[in-house]
DNA sequence: ATTAGCACTCCCCGGTGTCGAGTGCTACCC
DNA sequence: GGGTAGCACTCGACACCGGGGAGTGCTAAT
């Protein structure tokens, strides 16, 4: 029916004006902007009808109309077209990220990239230890009775540990576990490593094994840390640009949550389960108090087809979306392209 | 002169009067809430004299007065008397710290700590490594022609680089590279470090010469780089507390500049110069546009006399600065005390 | 030197009134 | 039945006004 095709324009119209005026918009608005060709009587009547299905909703009597959460959902899902970046714009992200010297500063200057491009704040997760794989093990005896356990992963990140021995311990020793240790998790997919190392013990004489367990255990536990999930934040200046008027209180619920390291994991992690490139969270989805009010916009990235960590923007529920969707992807994209090297 | 010390005494009064209702205070007020044992007209005129001096202001023709940056300056400088942490605050800053499993962890557990003592933004700075020395130096090779070098210091900190290689390496030259480089580095202050290098490779065969050469470069590189400075901050969100209204306009430039950690690195390291034992930078001090409204309060940690990196807390001109000292002080000391262990 | 009294300034706050954007409804037209 | 014009109505935004009050500076008296 073409009723209903000019019904969801109508929400197209709607959501593309307020982001742009960050105000409330009427009908008669709506017809001045758009060459809808209806009058705004007739707008009114479909508004109504978007109010009903409450894609819509009006802050006040006789005020504009703003779309709700559900709104943006279905201009998200159905409505919005991709935005392409301009040349320049992808020739910048590749030469600036190119520049980067190790793992940390491809990730910082990933995420101020992407906080620049979005004029939001950016998020990005360190390559997950557990979809990464072994490149080296490195053992370092650090004094008498420390080790020093370095794993080195193919994305290029580093995580150590220093673990306290009981006794003293050979440097014959410890190269023999580097030796075996590399042998058996070179390479390896560090989640499949768990199981594998366990009969690894058996190949060293009795009495060495319970350093070596101990050992394993240390990096079992790396592995299954918390702590491992490494997240890093830019932008949020971006927040409190415009006098911070996007937020109806205080943008102060927000920051506290996206200080909240545990909160931004979760949803990252529950984006990564979305079966969709580019997952995105509106408002109320991101079940959190402080997030009522924002929107995220992640996808993955990495080497190859799935992904090693996230990426994403985080900005008010009224966000341009193509454009951040679109910012979002092609850094990704040049990411993944640069830890591929 | 008796009435200079009550002009103090008044100065003291307002200081902590503002800190505590935000709002300018009037002299009335002052005689009621401090036992001063003179009328208001007394007071009238001290402040007249304090305004003259540059010690005080007032927003508007008939408010109350507010303190100035030099205000402030006198007060943290003449006037104000250290408060000591409860010894329960202080079991729960080392419990807290002593939980830490890298330093990392440490170093992320310490900025949360202040950010919650001072219920304003902290910022830690990580251990410099000019000022660090050295543990253990180790070469990875890595694939065919590429060498990780990893700089462990006795701070904790972990350095990586990847070197591009003209050619392959032996393992065998990897081996007597590591050895060599152990030997005179270990134990060594980076800083002298730079220097001592220099002839290391005469040590070697004539044909592995080049290749030390890049090595020594990398690792010259890596301590002379400016990225070496890495900080880290937490409680940006107590910035917006209180509706965000300890700021004029809106807390954007502050977050802005915060996010510059050029601009926090200078701040930092033009405060190491400052011969006290905890640095305080109060409003245009900072000679930084956007930190105009802001105090910076900074103390040095490391296991020795000479500190290796600094510690701070950030928040509006109007803050506790007995307080805000007395935290900064405290996490100072006891995150010493675990780098030491 | 301190203080009481006093005139003055100016912000804050509540009330009032107008204006206008926007709506919903109804009657009408194709 | 969908689209349109007209119209009464609602309600926030904004400007204006005026009283109350906190606070000041000055002066004269102690």
């Amino acid at each position: 029916m073409g009723s209903e095709d000019r019904r969801l324009d109508v929400l197209r119209a709607i959501v593309e004006d307020y982001v742009e005026t960050r105000e409330p918009v009427g009908s008669r608005m709506l017809v001045e902007r758009h060459r809808l060709g209806v009058s705004p009587a007739t707008i009114r009547n479909d508004m109504a009808a978007l109010e009903e299905g409450g894609y819509i909703a009006q802050p006040h009597t006789s005020a504009g109309r703003v779309p709700t959460d559900k709104g943006y959902r279905m201009f998200v899902d159905r409505l919005s077209t991709v935005k392409a970046l301009s040349t320049p714009e992808k020739r910048a992200i590749q030469d600036f990220l190119e520049n980067a010297v190790d793992l940390d500063d491809v990730v910082d200057r990933s995420v101020r990239l992407l906080a620049q491009l979005t004029h939001q704040v950016a998020v990005v997760q360190y390559p997950s230890l557990r979809h990464s794989a072994m490149r080296h093990l490195e053992l370092v005896p650090v004094g008498e009775r420390r080790l020093l356990v370095v794993l080195i992963t193919d994305t290029g990140r580093v995580e150590q540990r220093t673990l306290e021995l009981a006794g003293p311990v050979t440097d014959l020793l410890v190269a023999e576990m580097r030796t075996r240790l590399n042998a058996v998790a070179s390479g390896q997919r560090l989640a499949q490593l768990v199981g594998t190392l366990e009969n690894l013990p058996d190949a060293f004489a009795p009495i060495d094994r319970p350093l070596v367990r101990s050992v394993i255990q240390v990096i079992e536990e790396t592995l299954a840390e918390e702590s491992e999930e490494r997240i890093v934040l830019a932008g949020t200046a971006n927040l409190a640009r415009g006098g911070g008027m996007d937020f109806t209180h205080t943008l102060s619920p927000v920051l506290e949550a996206l200080e909240e390291q545990v909160v931004l994991l979760r949803l990252l992690t529950e984006m990564a389960q979305d079966s969709v490139t580019v997952a995105v969270r509106i408002g109320h989805e991101t079940q959190h108090e402080g997030l009522v009010e924002t929107s995220f916009v992640t996808t993955g990235y990495g080497n190859d087809g799935d992904s090693v960590a996230r990426i994403g923007s985080i900005g008010p529920t009224r966000m341009d979306y193509p454009g951040t969707i679109a910012a979002v992807r092609a850094v990704a994209r040049y990411l993944s392209r640069i830890l591929a090297a």
